[in-house]
RNA sequence: GGGCGAAUGGCGGAACUGGCAGACGCAAAGGACUUAAAAUCCUUCGGUUGAAUAAACUGUGAGGGUUCGAUUCCCUCUUCGCCCACCA
């Protein structure tokens, strides 16, 4: 017999697989259809064994739900526009185009080396033209009903990259590629208004029952749906009033003032006749100008400025101070905020600070609070005092009897804020998809006619970053006919953030080369929602829900029939090196290319599913390699071992017990896979099987398994390792005389009669603590039970002049007796 | 500050619904084979006491509780990770 040679084989049934086109899917027929989908990857330089998870995770999914029978699309393309290539072409000057198109070959080229395979016939790349086509269509179609629409908005500048950040790209007020610190910055942007679909967004996280509980909760988070009273305060001496959002109605007695942003639109007016009116611009400017990082700087001590206004508390009739404060955001609810000193810590400490009224209207039930006395707010439930036909009321039901109250009188309406906000799209950069909107002196912001799309990217640009767009300067591209009144006009410059790109991708694959439309309704309705989705929870908040957004609206448009994009999610961990994450930058990547070399593609992949569960972070460990390499030697032996084995054995008690074994295996094995992609333990229950035969063959000589069972055994081995390591499986499986490939043939049933022995070692345990085993047949009755028990030498020893107080038997389990604990008196 | 999750040998990790803690793998030690090494095969491997492969005790971050029985459920605390964060 040969040595394990996996280079040759390796390279044999990779070859075999795509000739034979094991992966390839006619979505016309769409009978017992799973769709099986990775994130598709942005093509950076090259993948290192923590990009490797991800698919092999994958292709162990798709290729085990081949066996299982369905009928399995798993495509792959590429997120091919953004900023890493522009950047990189300004360091080399080689064009961005050129280099993404080199790292798609690098990734394809080592996907392949992993044994991880694709229908390549559907491979999308959104950079290319026939792409990006349609993702100018999406937009248009966004902008047709009312969802795609400009104005002029405080931004998120980074000015490393030159460019707009959405909120979700900004972290900690820092760029989240290059951690420069973020300006804001008053710019005409392209938004999408996916704050409409924001109680749809949240309230259909209810359907996603095969989604991790985590992703849905920051999802959720995300959105930040909060309900409360919009209140009016009229301000004095004129006939204007201020609303404020609260979700604290019931505080209403205890508001001693009121704070604005200094976004406030309402700020000039209200300061207009203010003989400090310079004094407070002064201040509103400084605070305009600090850059979120210092504004969200909690340590930093609030500060403020009184307006020389006052405003009125309808319910109270008071008159209250008016003040401008940089701990105000403009950007949720009103910009306006009613503070309540004594029940919020923020207003808390502002008061002191200047000197503010702080007044009690929530008591605390434990501990009555004393005005003078609090060192902090008192932020919790309790019962309504100082708060005229209020008081008395717990709080909770103040809420409601208040809100009841405001909206009775017209002081205030119920309403529901979100935390969410509309998302800017428009990108000062080069490497995108170009905004289809022509500017019109006369027409004003005119869309390209869907028949005229796409908008060509054009790629003679000087696309050096200047703070506009480098398209600025592509005179052919800019200047063009206004499709309505045919008058010269100009093009937006801008490009779409390449979230927009990945918003859709999943539904371009099942018709890639549909070019009358983004994709074919009929086909997308029979193959979609994606059964399961893979990819790194770093997507949790953006990515998913971007694409669950586009999803909801082209299904309101009646262009798809269904409104959630992915049934089952599922969020892979990282791997780490020395504690952190792989990363370039951190120079502790691990190439699979050379270990792919030194062990082959299976071993790798055997290591890389067995290191943990995969949902979970993993440490990579060059030595563990090694333990998955001896194993696969292990298995590919037992090849020599059969070919030495009887035609047939007289004892047969190793044969059965192996047997039931390998039965228990399968058992295990597809429930790992099926619960929750627990491979590491699937792996783990073969190995044991594996090992039962080696033990067997040591303990009981090598004429302990007759031919027909050790191939049996082996045959059924290879099925259960083939999702994992499919090349050394299909392989052994020839070898003994198999004619199918393993993804043709069918998962191996498990024989609930065969899984059983007769008897059964049951530990006895006594008040809780093991102290013994007995050997018992099966379905013995517990009477049968006890007195086998009590026939055991060693349990008998425990039970000298005890008192036997209780039996606990649990059936072909375990049995438990209970006697008097000694009490040391 | 808020939300979610985690903590088990030297290490990665396992334990179904409350039922034998440490499967499987790595590392380590010993043995077989070999002129030798590698590879392979076999054995041992939580801690303490013990000559012991006898036996006992102890043991899943800490403390308490529920239970015949707790890694698992409840309460308090500690540490770590992730996400969000002046969100009214």
């Amino acid at each position: 017999m040969e040595s394990y040679k996996f280079d040759k084989i390796e390279k044999k049934w990779q070859k075999k697989w795509r000739e034979s086109g094991l992966f390839k899917v006619d979505v016309k027929n769409s009978a017992n259809k799973y769709y099986c989908l990775m994130m598709f990857p942005y093509p950076s330089a090259a993948l290192h064994v923590g990009h490797g998870r991800n698919y092999i995770i994958g292709d162990v999914v798709a290729r085990y739900k081949m066996m299982k029978g369905s009928n399995v699309l798993t495509p792959m393309g590429w997120d091919a526009f953004g900023l890493p290539a522009e950047n990189a072409a300004l360091k080399n000057g080689i064009h961005p185009k050129e280099s993404t198109l080199n790292n798609i070959a690098t990734m394809k080229r080592q996907m392949s080396s992993w044994g991880v395979e694709y229908d390549w016939d559907k491979e999308v790349a959104s950079c290319n033209l026939d792409y990006y086509k349609w993702t100018q269509w999406m937009f248009l179609k966004l902008f047709e009903k009312g969802l795609a629409y400009r104005k002029k908005a405080f931004v998120n500048w980074c000015p490393s990259c030159n460019t707009v950040l959405a909120n979700e790209q900004v972290t900690d007020g820092a760029c989240e590629r290059c951690e420069s610190e973020v300006e804001q910055k008053k710019l005409e942007q392209w938004f999408f208004k996916i704050t409409d679909y924001a109680e749809r967004l949240l309230n259909d996280l209810d359907k996603l029952n095969e989604w991790p509980e985590k992703v849905k909760t920051m999802q959720s988070n995300w959105i930040g749906r909060s309900s409360g009273v919009n209140i009016d305060f009229p301000i004095e001496g004129t006939d204007k009033k201020l609303t404020c959002f609260t979700t604290r109605v019931d505080t209403i007695y205890g508001c001693s003032y009121m704070v604005l942003s200094a976004e406030h639109p309402m700020i000039d007016e209200i300061i207009e006749n203010s003989p400090e009116k310079e004094r407070i611009k002064k201040f509103v400017n400084k605070i305009r100008m600090e850059s979120k990082i210092e504004r969200l700087e909690t340590s930093v001590e609030k500060k403020g400025i009184f307006t020389g206004r006052y405003v009125t508390n309808l319910i109270t009739g008071e008159k209250i101070p008016l003040w401008i404060a940089d701990y105000v955001l403009m950007e949720y609810g009103t910009g306006a905020v009613m503070a309540v000193p004594a029940h919020d810590e923020r207003d808390f400490e502002f008061a002191k600070k200047y000197k503010l009224p702080i007044k009690v209207v929530i008591d605390n039930p434990n501990k009555h609070l004393i005005q003078e006395k609090m060192t902090e707010a008192y932020e919790d439930e309790g019962v309504l005092v100082n708060s005229d036909q209020f008081n008395g009321l717990k709080n909770t039901e103040a809420m409601e009897r208040i809100a009841d109250y405001m909206e009775k009188e017209n002081i205030g309406r119920r309403t529901i804020h979100y935390r969410l906000r509309d998302w800017l799209i428009s990108r000062q950069r080069y490497w995108g998809a170009p905004i289809p909107i022509i500017h019109c002196q006369k027409c004003g912001a005119v869309p390209v006619p869907e028949k005229d799309l796409p908008v060509v990217l054009p790629s003679d640009v000087e696309f050096r970053p200047t703070g506009e767009s480098p398209l600025k300067n592509a005179e052919s591209f800019v200047m063009t006919k206004c499709p309505v009144c045919a008058g010269s006009a100009k093009r937006e410059i801008d490009t779409m953030d390449t979230f927009v790109d990945s918003s859709w991708y999943f539904l371009r694959f099942i018709s890639p080369k549909q070019d009358d439309a983004p994709f074919n309704k009929k086909d997308v309705d029979s193959w979609l929602p994606v059964d399961q989705y893979i990819g790194g929870v770093e997507h949790a908040i953006l990515h998913l829900l971007y694409s669950r957004f586009i999803t909801k609206v082209l299904f309101d448009s009646k262009l798809v029939g269904f409104d959630e994009p992915f049934k089952r999610l599922f969020t892979q961990g990282m791997i780490v090196k020395n504690g952190a994450k792989m990363s370039k930058s951190k120079g502790n990547t691990i190439s699979p290319d050379a270990l792919i070399k030194k062990y082959g593609a299976d071993t790798v992949r055997l290591y890389t599913l067995f290191i943990g569960p995969p949902e979970k972070d993993a440490e990579w460990s060059d030595r563990g390699v090694q333990g998955a390499y001896r194993f696969l030697k292990r298995v590919w032996t037992l090849l020599d071992i059969l070919s030495k084995a009887p035609s047939s054995v007289k004892e047969k008690g190793a044969e059965l017990e192996t047997l039931r074994k390998m039965h228990q295996t399968i058992k295990k094995v597809t429930e790992d896979i099926d619960g929750n992609f627990h491979f590491n333990t699937a792996i783990s229950a073969v190995m044991e099987l594996v090992n039962l035969i080696y033990k067997v063959l040591s303990e009981k000589g090598a004429d302990s398994y007759s031919k027909g069972t050790l191939r049996e055994v082996l045959n059924n081995v290879c099925l259960l390792l083939g999702p994992f390591v499919p090349h050394i499986a299909e392989e052994i499986r020839q070898s003994l005389g198999e004619k199918e490939s393993i993804f043709r043939s069918k998962w191996p049933e498990f024989r609930e009669d065969m899984q059983r022995a007769d008897t059964v070692v049951l530990p006895v345990q006594i008040n809780g603590k093991l102290k013994g085993r007995v050997e018992v047949k099966c379905g013995l009755s517990p009477e049968e039970i006890k007195k086998r028990v009590l026939n055991d030498d060693k349990v008998k020893s425990y039970l000298v002049n005890k008192e036997i107080r209780k039996w606990i038997i649990i059936a072909n389990k375990l049995i438990n007796i209970v006697i008097p604990t000694q009490t040391t008196s």
